[in-house]
DNA sequence: GGCAGATATATCCGTATGTGATATATCTAT
DNA sequence: ATAGATATATCACATACGGATATATCTGCC
């Protein structure tokens, strides 16, 4: 698969961001997933399952996650499941894209902040 | 066209995000606005024709900009130009969209660190 | 005047991405 | 046993993105 540069894939689409991020915290299965987006964003982005499969196939393919046979407590198990994990590669392009949205997020609320004060100026 | 609830476009797209960032510096026309997100993202972003004005005629449809009439010094003027302008609406939702990756930002770091940490901690 | 290259807008089309609906099946608790 | 949550998967439609192409004007230069 010929790991590219990281950067390439900048700027990660929004549903691929928050699954990332949901893997960052350990190795997770789909359903898990949906739900830790929901909670991360406080409801205010509901990834439905349309969204996620089709996401998580994306992901698998470009090589940021890896399916993992390694299961929790057999007793808390439920075959159903499928685990995923954040490969290296996939944590590079997550910190990539997390130093990417700060800095947008940087220059942005400086530069608004500036056009409210020219707004509040023009008053005079 | 009803304005709704500015926090429904949450997440913007990328593009919109950044033709609204590059539109609150103050109007612009289509090429400048081009050539502002390469600058702002030193290249690593190039926002070529195709993506640019049909993204423009999106948030013209959606009301978070609309052009302007008003022209600057007419020596500096090109008559090709369309000029356009944040709406207050697009303003807010801009407003939104930055908090919206501040706060995804933040909880996103925190986890990476940890991840890391606890990363490190395997190997004893 | 004429030419080259940058400026400027616009559309087309293929690909990528996102989302609701639907389906199927298993698990859990009552 | 049955209801509702859990879990995965696919389909079809809609939106988003990006390269290519087209057309025309402007600007600087010789």
């Amino acid at each position: 698969m010929a790991n590219q540069d990281p950067s390439d894939l900048l700027p990660l689409p929004v549903a691929q961001m928050h699954i990332l991020l949901a893997l960052s915290e350990g190795d997770k299965h789909g359903y898990a997933i949906m739900k830790e987006v929901d909670a991360l964003t406080r409801g205010s982005m509901t990834m439905g399952p349309g969204t996620l499969y089709g996401t998580v196939k994306r992901l698998l393919k470009a090589g940021l996650i890896e399916e993992t046979e390694e299961r929790p407590d057999p007793e808390l198990d439920d075959e159903r499941r499928r685990y995923y994990r954040l490969t290296g590669f996939g944590a590079r392009v997550l910190d990539l894209e997390i130093a990417r949205m700060e800095q947008l997020a940087d220059v942005a609320r400086e530069r608004r902040a500036l056009a409210r004060r020219q707004a509040g100026l023009e008053r005079t």
